[in-house]
DNA sequence: TCGAACCCTGACATCAATGTGAAGGTCAAG
DNA sequence: CTTGACCTTCACATTGATGTCAGGGTTCGA
């Protein structure tokens, strides 16, 4: 399919999908005429990676850490000691957002929790 | 204290503390001469705020959430409507984050691990 | 009293992720 | 064959989180 196809479908602007490709994070195809060309399963990857720059991680990041996303075999033998040792690192950083996420996210159910109660139980008289 | 100290115990920057202030998360006393004053409970504060922008959070997300981080009792009666639905889109999305980087971690974890055990296991003669 | 080490405000610089627009090629339908 | 909807590249604008610098006040110890 084309790059505004693809758009469509990955909920992305074509404008994107072409940093995406100057940032090594896509490698489409081109046809004859020049245009760009993108296989059905891109529309998945494009996906991922989105909400992982969501999620606060950089093109750089992403990058590093795509190839090992792409269920299906790894391209294991390719690993230098810096990829790896790159990879251990960004998975320490991703529990370490993960846990600082979820905690928030726990305080931030709390909190609502806390709310719905005393909806539901009404204001005693002359609380603050 | 003042924002020198702050900045080095929290591990951010005199510009950041500003920053933050003028972003609504912190709203430090003046002293006499002017000089901004913090006190200690900050520390945390600020190390949370630093933790929450790393994750991927905004300024104005992180103000949204922040007063039902500092745990301890809820200010809920102030809680508007409005408010409340912003922090339950808020719960959703850190849900959602949440999610997206935990299977992330895990996809990279179970890379990590397939590299290992073929490190442990030589080559296959012919192996690509 | 002078200098160092703080603090203040305000402005401009930078980086990454995006948007937007110009100038032009391709292609299908009328 | 023209028009409209695509596509191309290139370049400049913007936003958010930061750094950095300039011009100027405060405080404290030598």
């Amino acid at each position: 399919m084309r790059i505004g196809e693809l758009a469509d479908r990955a909920g992305a602007s074509p404008r994107l999908l072409r940093y995406y490709e100057e940032q090594g994070l896509l490698k489409p195809g081109r046809s004859a005429n020049g245009y760009r060309e993108y296989d059905e399963a891109l529309v998945e990857r494009v996906r991922q990676i989105r909400s992982l720059l969501d999620s606060g991680l950089s093109t750089r990041t992403i990058r590093e850490v795509l190839p090992c996303l792409t269920s299906g075999q790894y391209h294991v033998r390719g690993a230098t000691p810096e990829t790896l040792a790159a990879l251990e690192h960004e998975h320490r950083q991703l529990a370490e957002r993960v846990e600082c996420l979820s905690r928030s996210r726990d305080a931030v159910a709390a909190y609502l929790r806390a709310v719905h109660e005393l909806r539901e139980t009404p204001v005693p008289a002359g609380a603050c």
